[in-house]
DNA sequence: ATACCTGCAAAGTCTTTGCCTTAGG
DNA sequence: CCTAAGGCAAAGACTTTGCAGGTAT
């Protein structure tokens, strides 16, 4: 099953134009192997690539990745961390434009907090907060 | 009304042990009017701030800041970009530990779904997704 | 053959710190 | 006064790119 995913993917890098190299099938290979999202120097320093391709090679695969949509790259929009005050009883979610970069604060109200109290009971976690980001294309920029 | 807020927040940061200066007045008061989340950059230019004190005095009012629970800070945890494989059909939300960093992924149905259609309607924004994620200390850390 | 990939090393971009001066309380 | 805060400039931490040589197709 996780060896078909593989085969999948690595056609669909092929469908976008991109030539099969050891570099490549590791990555994914290695990112289907994971269960949460990696960070660039995850991927690089882990055993099956470190010895195998520069970081170099992992960060352009990443970034045709992307391109291609093969990969989603989560947080660090813009490169940087954002602030926020932090109001008793205020919550606000966002909705980004991933072309323009815009943010808006999204009204309708947050679906989450049910969710949130049931993982707190269930995983034992303490101080719970959440982050909730919609991504899309503007209208002005489609 | 926001006037207040401002007092009120300098009040916690008084009750902090944070003195009341010119930059800490003015950082507050910019992050109360802004309606969204600003980057380190986005305050330090800012015309409120970009005359008034250096960047690295808004850095570290916003670390204190942050220790103290006064502002929050969004995205950019690990300071790197995260990257996991797109596959149609599969969609994962994560519990992060922001003390020792422990990711895993969280699998309650995703309460959002709902609202990410209605918004797509609402906002004429296209090709919407989502990022989800609870922070918290986990039990080990606890 | 000929694009495309890679490794290496250098250049960027931001963040973070050190140190000495300034100024709240 | 005494200690926290701020300015300036240097140091870090990663990311990103240029170039010369290797490789899949």
């Amino acid at each position: 099953m996780q060896k078909d995913q593989l085969e999948v993917t690595l056609e669909q890098c092929k469908d976008a134009g991109l030539r099969r190299t050891k570099a490549l099938s590791m990555l994914i290979e290695t990112l289907i192997t994971s269960d949460s999202p990696m960070t660039l120097a995850d991927l690089s320093d882990h055993k099956n690539l470190t010895e195998l391709c520069d970081r170099a090679t992992v960060f352009r695969l990443l970034q045709k990745l992307s391109n291609k949509g093969v990969v989603r790259r989560l947080g660090l929009h813009e490169r940087a961390a954002y602030f926020t005050l932090l109001i008793p009883g205020r919550h606000q979610d966002f909705l980004i434009c991933t072309d323009c970069g815009d943010i808006q604060p999204i009204n309708a109200p947050c679906p989450v907090h049910q969710l949130e109290k049931e993982i707190a009971t269930n995983t034992g976690y303490t101080s719970l907060y959440h982050e909730l980001e919609f991504f899309g294309t503007c209208p002005t920029c489609t």
